[in-house]
DNA sequence: AGCGGTCCCTGTGCGC
DNA sequence: TGCGCACAGGGACCGC
């Protein structure tokens, strides 16, 4: 399940094999994932140049002079550099040969995207899908005062607030209830009722999960060069999430589970008022 | 504008 | 052992 944190240790991975590098065949082995790949594709990317990568909330970026690859991976979806001859498997459906090796692409449940965003048409950042996200949680822009602004006229719950992404991108299903365990808040609490201070803790606390689980993922960056990889997973270990009925690590009082949104979200009710 | 519900998709794991 | 079904989840989209 890649959230943030996945996606940029994703593109902590994958860049060196990218940037300044020319892109060769490209590859297109299903009509699309969640929205059809644009057909012309290969067109598009062969004998160009990467000239960077980026990222905007999930959404990976790579950046040539005509334009920008716009990679999401979904749920299910992984990344990793290949040697050209690795055979593609049922899932596979999409590859850029690139400096020698391939970019494959595979998402079995198909929830993620490869799109095109052409340099002509403005800013990456203006692209219908990027242009209403929320700020980045771990740059300076992100502070108490943003969430607690932002959410005066917010009723509902602070979990699904958080997952809304318009206010702070990135914080998906898992990590939404890791901070808000952290932070000691209910799960349930309508988000216009919480404190400044109770968002201090909050947006600490944010910033403090996803950097752990990136600094985390960071020792895994070589499976995304080798064909068995793992990519996407992050061997954690949780305080909340899928944690239902085991004590609390904190309280020894046993972890609840609740469906928010046709999402479940794990908390400890002793600790999280 | 904000909210809640629905849908997309397939692998996994459970109960019968 | 096999079958059917609920569930997992990011996020666009829609109607209120």
């Amino acid at each position: 399940m890649p959230e943030l944190p996945e996606v940029e240790v994703t593109r902590r991975g994958v860049a060196p094999y990218l940037e300044g590098r020319i892109v060769g065949n490209v590859t297109l082995r299903h009509t699309g994932l969640r929205w059809p790949f644009p057909p012309e594709l290969p067109r598009i990317l062969t004998g160009r140049t990467v000239r960077g990568t980026g990222r905007r909330g999930k959404y990976l970026l790579v950046r040539f002079d005509h334009g920008t690859l716009i990679i999401h991976l979904g749920m299910s979806g992984h990344i990793r550099i290949l040697p050209q001859d690795v055979p593609p498997q049922k899932h596979d459906h999409f590859d850029m040969q690139i400096g020698g090796q391939v970019l494959r692409l595979t998402d079995p449940r198909r929830f993620g995207a490869v799109l095109w965003h052409a340099a002509e048409d403005g800013d990456v950042e203006n692209h219908l899908l990027l242009r209403a996200l929320g700020v980045e949680p771990l740059e300076e822009k992100f502070t108490a005062q943003l969430l607690h602004s932002q959410t005066r006229a917010r009723t509902a719950a602070i979990k699904q607030v958080l997952l809304a992404g318009d206010i702070v991108v990135g914080v998906g299903n898992i990590y939404a209830s890791e901070s808000l365990f952290r932070a000691r808040i209910n799960p349930k609490t309508p988000a216009h009722r919480i404190s400044l201070a109770r968002y201090e803790r909050l947006a600490q606390a944010i910033r403090e999960v996803l950097a752990e689980a990136i600094a985390q993922g960071g020792s895994t960056l070589k499976d995304f060069i080798s064909v068995n990889g793992q990519s996407g997973y992050f061997q954690q270990s949780y305080f909340v999430y899928a944690r239902t009925g085991e004590p609390c690590r904190i309280c020894n009082a046993p972890i609840r589970q609740l469906v928010q949104g046709q999402r479940s979200t794990f908390y400890c009710a002793n600790c999280q008022k």
